[in-house]
This record gives C-alpha cells, sequence and structure tokens, in this order.
DNA sequence: CGTGGCATGTATCAAGGATACAAGGCATCT
DNA sequence: AGATGCCTTGTATCCTTGATACATGCCACG
C-alpha cells in the first residue's frame, strides 16, 4: 500500500522521490538482509541487526515489510529474481528436453549456490504461498508446457511440474545435508535422468551389467564368509571397491 | 551423562528409582512435545509451554535436554523410535525389490501421517546430524546391503541410499506443499518407481544368494574389465574359485 | 504563518530461551 | 544421631527479539 500525499493528480515530483527513496530503502534493507543470511545464517537474520546493517531503526522494517514474515518473503522474492535474472533463459529451444535438463540444473544450481536462501523457500512447506516460490513454479510450468506441446510428456503437466518439483527439491535438500566428501555431483546427474524418464517418452540408455553389479553384491556378502583371511578379505574389498565403482 | 551418588557398586534402589524417574519425566516432557506439536505447530513448541503441560517448571528442560535443541533432537527420536517401533519391519524379506518399495512407502507415510515432525527432521539440511536422521539413513542401509547382497543395485549402495532419500524427501516435502485438491496419490507411486528403475536391474547379477553365489557371478564377468593388473585379476580370480567352491 | 498529515524516532511491551542462585533433601561419614 | 557435602528442585531474573504505542518533527498546502 504505497502512501498518497494528494487525493488526485499525478505524482509531484517529491511524491515520486519520497516513493523512489522508499523503493530504494527497501532495496536497501533486502540486500542487507540477504547479506546477513548467507554470511551468518537464518538465526542472523533479526529485525534488529538487518534494520542496524541497513542503517535504521527497527521500527522502519516494520513500516516497509509489515513484519518479518513479509521481509523474509520479500528476500525470498528479491534473491531468487537476481538469480533468474543473472542467467538468461531461452525463451525459444530448440530441443524442450534439453531446455528441461538445464531448467532443472538451473533450479538446482540456486538451491546450492545460496543454501540459506534455499532452505528458507522450500524447506517448511507452509512457505508453497510465497511469491518467490510462485514464480519458480511459473517458470517451470513454462517449460512443461513446451514439452506438452511437443508431444514430450508421457504424463499430465501438472502431474509433471510437480515430479519435477520433487525430484529437484529433493536433490538439493539431500545434497545439502551431505558432508562435503559424500557429495558427488553424479547424484544430481542420476536424479535429473531419473526425472527425465518418469516425465517423457525418452527412456535412458541400458547399460549393460557389467562385472560392477557382482562385485557390489559379493562386497554386501563378504563379512558371511569364513573362506578367506581378514588380509585376504580387506585386499579383496579394496579390488571390489574399484571394480564396482568401475561400473 | 547420568548423575552418580556412588563411586563404585550397582545401583542403590534409591539411585535407579530417581534415574528410572528421571527417563519416565523425559517421556511425559517428549510426549507433551509431540502432543504440542503435532496440534499447535512448531511455534507452540516453547520451553514454558511444553513445561507447563507436563507439570514441572522451565528450567527442568534445561537439566533434561541441555537446550531447546536437545529437546526437539529427542521428540525427533522419539516420534521416528515410536513410528517404526508401530510398524514391524521384516527382517528377512523375500524380494527385496518389493521390500525397498515398502520402506521407501513407510517413510513416505510417516512424513504425510507426522508432517510437523517430519518437517522438524527433515526440514533444516543443518540436522543432519540428529540422532533420528541417523536412524533413519541406518534402516535404509540395511535395505539397500540386502539389494547389493541379492545384486539388484545398479548403482554402488551409498549413491543408491541417497537417490532413495532424496526422492523420499522430495515427495514427502512437496506433497505437503500442495494444496489437498492437488494431492494425487499416483504421485508417490511415480516417484517411488522412478527411484526403483534408478536403483535397481531388472535381472539381478547374480543367481544364488551368498558369497558363493556373487563369486561365481563376478568371476564370470570379469574376464573383459581392465580395472586390475593382471596380477590382481590372477589372485582375485584364485579367491574367487575358493569362494564359489564354498557354497 | 498556521495547520494537518505523514514519516521518523524513541521508548517500551511481551514472549521466550537461558541461567544464576538459593533452598531443600538424602546418603554418607564420623 | 548429628554433621557434612552433593545433587535436585524451585524461584527469580537476564537478555534477545518480534512488535507496537506514542511523541516529535518535517513538509506541503492554504
Amino acid at each position: 500500500m504505497p502512501r498518497r500525499s494528494r487525493d488526485r493528480d499525478g505524482a509531484t515530483p517529491a511524491e515520486s522521490d519520497t516513493a523512489a527513496g522508499r523503493e530504494q530503502t527497501r532495496r536497501r534493507v533486502i540486500e542487507a538482509a540477504i547479506d546477513l543470511l548467507e554470511r551468518e545464517g537464518r538465526d542472523a537474520v533479526t529485525t534488529r541487526a538487518v534494520a542496524v546493517a541497513a542503517g535504521l531503526q527497527p521500527p522502519a522494517i516494520y513500516r516497509l515489510f509489515g513484519d518479518k514474515d513479509g521481509l523474509l518473503d520479500a528476500v525470498a522474492e528479491h534473491g531468487f529474481a537476481a538469480f533468474i535474472a543473472a542467467k538468461h533463459v531461452d525463451p525459444d529451444p530448440q530441443d524442450p528436453i534439453e531446455d528441461l535438463r538445464a531448467g532443472w540444473d538451473l533450479a538446482v544450481e540456486f538451491g546450492l549456490t545460496n543454501p540459506a536462501l534455499y532452505t528458507l523457500m522450500y524447506s517448511e512447506p507452509t512457505r508453497a504461498t510465497s511469491a518467490a516460490f510462485k514464480a519458480g513454479m511459473e517458470i517451470l510450468m513454462g517449460r512443461v508446457r513446451r514439452l506438452a506441446a511437443g508431444g514430450w510428456l508421457r504424463v499430465d503437466e501438472e502431474f509433471a511440474a510437480v515430479i519435477i518439483h520433487a525430484t529437484g527439491r529433493g536433490a538439493v535438500l539431500t545434497w545439502l545435508s551431505l558432508p562435503e566428501d559424500r557429495r558427488d555431483p553424479a547424484l544430481l546427474t542420476t536424479l535429473r535422468e531419473t526425472m527425465i524418464a518418469a516425465v517423457t517418452d525418452r527412456q535412458p540408455a541400458v547399460q549393460e551389467a557389467g562385472p560392477a553389479g557382482a562385485a557390489r553384491a559379493l562386497r554386501a556378502a563378504l563379512p558371511e564368509q569364513t573362506t578367506l583371511s581378514d588380509a585376504e578379505r580387506h585386499l579383496l574389498r579394496e579390488w571390489l571397491d574399484r571394480l564396482a565403482a568401475d561400473g
């Protein structure tokens, strides 16, 4: 609700000045909040800390955003919009499936590079009504619509959108939960291709069965056997790790 | 760290009494907290409210759980354990893939019937260190190990576990974000089957269970690969012969 | 120059996490 | 038995933080 210092007519110079100033203050506050969020974590984002960082008094936050939730919504929206704006999206892609891949990757990348922001937007189910959340869904629906138009979808549009969203969300949150040394990029591509297979007609190439599967089976069954000595088993395990990883 | 009123010997009656009493108080507090959580939401779970509901003073919470986070961890663990205990899990399933389906469904069901608890456990990535989180992972790893032993896994065990976890997490959180009228159960089964396809092979890599069967399968698949040196392969072959003969 | 409306700034409230400190009970030791 | 010391219980209180009431003062308008 922008305030009005006049009842009618256009904006006076002063009015547009203050309106623009207000908008600029909003930006400054939001950016201060994002900075705090990514640098010191969610709990550091208190109305006071944000106010100080933006150089104004605590009550100003409430005048600009209503309440803290309003601030957080604005933060999510701004952060998301900034990320999307930085990556220019192809408005008319040649290959809609490749476009879907790119979009999924983009969404995941957003989560991985802005973990605190992503968590803010997607961790609690109740935040699904926020503007940023909806904006993401809108972009996704556009992609899905193009897929549908090209006849690539094997499921309903809405259904596809939810599947895509769910795999991405699971991928990001799970990735962020993993300790650094267990973060295998292949996880993301696997989940992505899994999603592609679920939503489109294109089936992934069936990888022929090498020794990896049998190696994994033997590795899992290894503790039960008594034929080999400890040392032998130790070395065998190492080889099996290599064979399993090779597939 | 349970307190000790004696240096040696077993527990005196009084000691076991107070220890048991303490344990019982803990339970009462946890159950009060779960009740508050599911009935009035996450924000209603204040140390004061929980204390009042359990009939004691606020500081008692800190003596029992250290801090609020400790309380929430205990709540998550208790809630999760109670759910798992209510569903008895087949310790030796016939069909490990069907078992994986059942396990995934169980995890998702937990999320859908205990949304507040689930959100508590799985919303913030930083909570991956909690006991309840780890307990869930343990159960999952057991299932994955059986799949591996049966030769069904098409990817590494850890890899599979993460994929399974991620799809389940995405499924639950997305489901909870959807308005009621858009919650299609087919979403869950689709995501589940997608996950199954990503993680398992249609044909198991081994014919017979146990180390011997796996060894035979690996021996059959071995000649073509180049991951191991000649000498390593030679020795491996000998061990596989012994393992195969052992069954 | 007076007046009214709106933004700014100060002071404060209320809720909640956390803790200090005193009071009391119980077992051990002499 | 009485003294002693530790551990538990209970009370009061602190500090942060979200939120708001109220006064002050600026500025345009008449």
